[in-house]
DNA sequence: TAACCTGTTCAGCACCGGTTCAGGGCATGT
DNA sequence: ACATGCCCTGAACCGGTGCTGAACAGGTTA
């Protein structure tokens, strides 16, 4: 999962670029308006997190934007407290949700967590696929229940093919939704780390379309329809 | 399908020709507006993405002239962001679509996959024919329900062949469409996919219509012609 | 500092998929 | 019925793609 961040006060950027990085998402960080939205046109993220009170370019019109030129990823927007017109505005700019100043990390986490399974689609916050689940909260994994141990990017990368399952996911596209800006095209990382994550989960898994990428499937699910 | 792209900016255009290719196009890719129109004048494109802005001819030139040709490809052009006047032109040209740059790869991929759905009159991402599926966005096939495991090459034939059913499909044209630019004009290269393609789907799904090319049909909906 | 864990790079290899070729069959027109 | 030529098919070739084991590097922990 990819994350943007736009927040002008350095130290809650940090702050939360952390946080979030901890929690298991690739993080850019802008740190006015129109960085933010620069970044947000260009890069595909998953979530981003937008104060509303920014320098240069004003975070309302930064969402109003995004929204205008398609952007659909979820937003969360910080506000002040007690600036319930700001409040208002970002909602009808397009927010998904908004969090007041000041805030615990917990919370922040807990509702993207929420956007971004809504907007996968997904309700609960372990994704299922056949006997394997995906415990999005506690970035763990089990197969029938039994725990498998996953480094941090094979967690991403796992997480990023559930929430798609059944979709054929490029090489390209999991390099950019897994990794920040700037990765080295022509490496072969991504083919280690569907390796490793075979002997893992079993080979059966994740299917490989040659040419294409690779899909997340059930195995148990297509002897027959 | 084959996809032209028309783009001066070398990074954007090779990025772009790789994504489409992940794609599974097959693509061309023309630097300035003269290559470009040269290109889409002379070969049979299933959809083309135009930037607005290049060097030699100007993109609504090229697409205005296109379509005085009688062109009717799918087209999506590229605008710089807040560049109203161009887009409208474009649109007044004959174009299908737009996207603002910068944008996101994979919406332009669900954008083309729109056009080229749309161009063929199809609404959903699966084509179907008799119990035969074709989802265009999975590559995948299915007979009745039960997966069919099928080649990128021949998937690409399948899927042309199911976006024109029922039609005649000559030779060249199969060729022309499934491959870019080069590409040896006398081999049997799409009789021996024809043939595999038989073995795994059954036989009485192509016709072939001799002299003139194949034909995907339903078998179960003709008892008799 | 040493041991360890994680992510990345590299080189070798197996195999798959695309292409070619040759031979034979079958439809079509005379 | 015959001959022509188009089409089908099996087999083989070949290059590229993706897989794997191992080594390396950077950071973290004991």
């Amino acid at each position: 999962m990819r994350a943007l961040v736009v927040e002008d006060d350095p130290d809650l950027s940090r702050q939360l670029g952390r946080a979030l990085e901890d929690a298991g998402y690739a993080v850019d960080v802008a740190l006015d308006g129109e960085d933010g939205h620069f970044l947000g046109d260009t890069e595909p993220y998953d979530v981003v997190v937008l104060d509303l009170g920014l320098p240069k370019m004003d975070g309302v019109t930064v969402l109003e934007r995004w929204r205008q030129d398609g952007k659909g990823f979820p937003v969360l927007i910080l506000t002040a407290r007690d600036r319930w017109s700001e409040k208002v505005a970002g909602f009808d700019a397009g927010a998904d949700d908004y969090l007041t100043k000041p805030f615990h990390t917990e919370e922040l986490l807990a509702r993207l967590r929420a956007l971004t399974r809504r907007a996968a689609g997904h309700v609960t916050s372990t994704i299922e696929c056949g006997d394997l689940s995906i415990d999005t909260r506690g970035a763990r994994v089990f197969i029938d229940g039994a725990p498998v141990k996953v480094t941090s990017h094979e967690f991403r990368m796992l997480s990023y093919l559930a929430h798609h399952q059944d979709r054929v996911i490029s090489r390209t596209e999991l390099v950019e939704h897994i990794y920040d800006q700037d990765f080295d095209r022509d490496s072969n990382t991504i083919e280690v780390f569907v390796g490793r994550l075979r002997k893992k989960i079993g080979n059966d898994r994740i299917e490989t379309v040659r040419g294409l990428g690779y899909r997340l499937v059930d195995p148990e699910a297509r002897p027959v329809s």
